[in-house]
DNA sequence: TAACACCGGTACGGTAGCGTTTCGATGGAG
DNA sequence: CTCCATCGAAACGCTACCGTACCGGTGTTA
């Protein structure tokens, strides 16, 4: 019996090769520079093998960003605060000392324009938030936040100060920052503090 | 007395208009569309006009976005939460139903590879918060504001949730959104809750 | 080992932007 | 009215990317 999936290993290995590459350009070079011939060349593949996989610059750029993502793991210190604080230092880093901002800044501008790229985009930021809402949840089952918390606003103003300072303000995150959002936003919700 | 200042009519016509003419382009296009010779065609101008104000593309682009600041004027309703729901409603319009977005989506990912543009950036993000920043320290100076607060991060919790809902999360923004940030993060500095 | 799908390399004509130059028109200043 | 800086238009050679096509080599599979 046929296997009519496409082949794994000869197929796969250029198009990892590929995806690799285009994520290299499109942070070296930005959107400008992100044509099928820079990632071709970087890739040291054929351009016949790019159009073989896509058929257009964003089909690729799409690949691209969706094989970045990596979930940050679920803490469980015991305190809200730390496992919140673990978890944003840690994003925090990703900000300051990775390729990703630079990345996702392209990713941004280009999603402006091309409703794909949007929708991937949504998608990718919902799964990037969801161990911050999780320990969230756990913390509200356990009792620790007050039931009447809404969660996901909770989560938009623990995390969006962060995306802001990197690419609205254009400013180094200060030292401080991680704590002293922790300690404006959960301290509204806490059940003790009531 | 010759007046060594470039002269005022015909100059700043021609000026104007290719500035006008470089934000529809970044607009329209993008980055990758934003070239010298698609702004010329769409301000009706020559290239060699271009080239005689603005070395680079990215000369231009620093001149064009500098021209779009236009401040917040300052409200004073006497109720800080009213204030502030003022200005960020205002601020929700011009996210939802203007170009300004997509021209500062472009210019994000352009400052993350041009220092020139991340300064300007920096900026104007500065003077976009001021109005906010002015309502929050006159309301401490009434004494409707606990004193201790951090009224910069008071600013940041207040603002970032909306760039990121719309660049980062690329949902549209809630409709009860504003009322439920402002609750939320000015729920604790109240003089009056303390 | 033989067949085959995939791959990298190369070349193609076509289009577009680059940065510069030249020219004639135009409109404001003295 | 005259002068002259500025402007729009056009053309220049150059480089880069587009999308496609064909080739010979190579690893996988039967």
């Amino acid at each position: 019996m046929p296997d009519f999936r496409e082949p794994i290993s000869r197929g796969a290995g250029a198009r990892q090769r590929v995806l690799q590459a285009a994520l290299q350009v499109l942070h070296d070079d930005g959107p400008p520079g992100f044509t099928m011939e820079a990632v071709a060349r970087r890739a040291g593949a054929s351009k016949a093998t790019l159009y073989r996989h896509w058929s257009t610059s964003g089909a690729l750029m799409v690949d691209a960003m969706d094989a970045t993502f990596q979930p940050f793991p679920v803490p469980d210190t015991g305190r809200v605060e730390t496992d919140v604080a673990q978890l944003l230092n840690a994003f925090v880093a990703v900000l300051e000392h990775t390729p990703f901002p630079r990345l996702l800044a392209a990713f941004m501008d280009a999603a402006e324009r091309d409703p794909a790229l949007a929708e991937l985009h949504a998608d990718l930021t919902r799964r990037r938030r969801e161990p911050v809402l999780a320990v969230l949840t756990r913390a509200r089952d356990r009792g620790q936040l007050s039931a009447e918390l809404d969660l996901e606003l909770v989560t938009d103003l623990l995390t969006a100060p962060f995306f802001y300072h990197r690419f609205v303000a254009h400013r180094p995150i200060p030292p401080g920052l991680v704590d002293h959002v922790i300690a404006h936003v959960l301290a509204t919700g806490h059940k003790s503090a009531e």
